[in-house]
DNA sequence: CATGAATGAGGATTCATTCAT
DNA sequence: CATGAATGAATCCTCATTCAT
């Protein structure tokens, strides 16, 4: 009946054993060489399991990059909301949320730049997938700013720009990587980024009095 | 002697014309299919010409995608600079720059995803030269912030990491596209995205009760 | 990690059997057309394969002509020691070894005449490879040739000398088969190439008595 | 009404004049690098001419290795005749020819070589033109053969087979360049070449005893 | 006459996918 | 279930040949 009597391979746990094995040999693949430079067979090897095999588990190599990108932006998702367990007070949770949020495109900043390189060789449902998954990522940040606007922590911030900006913020650290690595740590990111995005940019319009000294953003 | 000359033309203006030619083409493909799904064959024939006629103005493929990339980065600052002609204020001239900077990234976004996805497909030669291109670009918002701040407009921010938060910015209206360009235009985009990184985002001590002040944005 | 395991095979003797046949398909084609003129698709449909196969047990093209090269360079190898077997006269021995290397020639002329036009073709360590090769079957004449020099039977001639007529003799076969071929035999060839290269061509210094007429050694 | 009217190119002394650059510069190429390896572009450079006057003198690439090896093999034809000069001695003239024959092959080895790579390339047409130029070459060392019959210098030997003997002796410094080069000059290759040829091989039926006398040499 | 830009057919090679064992 | 040998469509690139200037 299912139109796609893939050759074997039944609803064990085997199939959901094997395709998380396939799927991280993939993103490892993937995001060392790229989707188009990486062979089934490079998967294969590096699942330690035959070229066959991936198709009994697989439709195409399309697939597997579609599983990948899953997992990869899955794991934000199960990444953050981990990080926010047991706070409370809202903006600490806001700050867990984008560190945990650079935290994880810093282990995974390959995985992060795939998502960025190889979404558009998705077909084009499963691209919305993905993306769905990206503004379910979006929508736990969006939450934490609105706690803070509602706690009075925040001002009432364009909230949409925000959690674009944040998103951009976070992702920055992995799209920017070759340059940002040698030159700061994640958590310097974390804290320099956030400084920036919360504090004052703009000088006190100082018409009457005039202080400026107060302040020091400390570049470096 | 020479194992390759391969520009198998001497007429200057015509290698000139054909490479631009066929950049442009490359670029409209890369940009629509992505470069390792793009044949030569239609490259060629965007450009109008034989597949042949490609090679002699070609090195290879990753030549062609080099080329693409190489214009695509030399739009921004041939542009962005345009942009400043004329302006004096340190604060307007940071506006323009930035509005500038979206604008290229809006007349071209495929453009600037293709950047994106397709550096890592360069040979590491012609990355490193790809990046020092994206740097020089860089360098023109620095300036713009430096400038601010020593017209006393800008408080003494984090330059570095503001440049990074603009460029992301920047390229984050290309990159997002696909959910912003529904929502709202370049323009307003600029508009907004402006107004929230300079205008304070967190509240103010709380005018009646008193205690939250001394806010630690330390992250970590 | 070995960037190119290519002969994606493991099995030994399918390996071994593939070879040989792409080996066969391999001189058969390049023998009737020359190696630059037969294509892969050539040799494959002679061998009944696909194309692909062909590059699970071939590095390239090259590697084709190197194989079949080696072939052809080895049945010499094979045969002459296999005439040789159960003599023991140093002048039968000799006669066989001359006799088996021309019908080696004779069988596979192509063959002899694919190692004169091809071995140019193959990169210069397989070349020395195939150099070495011929050789080794050179050897095998000059050991006969020492054998007579020892027993008496061949005065103290130019050994070097003798074996490279006797190599460019057996080729000749070969070589000039468009015109030999018509006129006679390769037993023909051997029998009366012999006796011109063994028997004396100076006609006595005919001093004193005068007789010259004696003797047909019948050309054609 | 002539079937091709090549482009341009008149009866001139020019095509004369062309053709001869042209087959000097295919020479060049094709015994360097192979015809095949050869490319129109390569002749016309080495002759300094653009790639388009090759063909309003040429018909095609087959056509340029066509008037080279005309001009290999009537380059024989015109050495051998003018070594002769003067001399009337039958013996010498022997000499003289062997010598010449040899000399060519050494100062245009590449050209002896690429006749035995490269005739097998045209087509059979031109094939038979070239194999008749080679017979004509062979038939005045037949010349000096007969006339050291007649004159009682040699014996009456096969000379058929003899002439043959030698053209493979005079092409074998060529085809065998790579090994002889190093262990010889063309002039001792002749001298040691002719002894062996001329000089007996065979031992005298041996003083002592006799019985092994009436060698029978006598192939098969 | 000469040039060299343009063409496009052809060939080597790769790799996703299948299927017999 | 798993394997990996076999397939062949697809793609990059070369180069003989043409022709407008």
């Amino acid at each position: 009946m299912s139109p796609k009597p893939r050759p074997r391979a039944d609803d064990d746990a085997l199939v959901g054993r094997r395709r998380r094995q396939l799927t991280l040999a993939a993103i490892a693949c993937f995001s060392a060489r790229g989707y188009h430079s990486t062979t089934i067979r490079d998967v294969a090897e590096r699942a330690e399991v035959s070229v066959g095999l991936v198709y009994q588990y697989v439709e195409d190599k399309e697939d597997l990059l579609f599983m990948a990108l899953q997992e990869v932006l899955d794991a934000y998702r199960r990444r953050i909301p981990a990080a926010l367990e047991g706070l409370s007070d809202p903006l600490e949770r806001f700050h867990a949320c984008v560190r945990s949020y650079c935290e994880v495109n810093d282990e995974a900043s390959d995985a992060t730049v795939l998502a960025y390189r190889e979404t558009k060789s998705l077909r084009p449902d499963r691209r919305e997938i993905i993306k769905r998954l990206e503004l379910e990522t979006n929508a736990m940040i969006d939450a934490c700013i609105r706690d803070c606007i509602a706690a009075g922590v925040f001002t009432a911030v364009d909230i949409e720009m925000f959690t674009h900006q944040l998103v951009m913020f976070c992702h920055g650290w992995a799209l920017k990587a070759w340059r940002l690595r040698e030159r700061m740590t994640v958590a310097d990111y974390v804290a320099r980024g956030l400084r920036l995005m919360l504090e004052p940019v703009l000088a006190p319009p100082a018409p009457t009095a005039s202080e400026r000294p107060r302040r020091r953003s400390s570049a470096r």
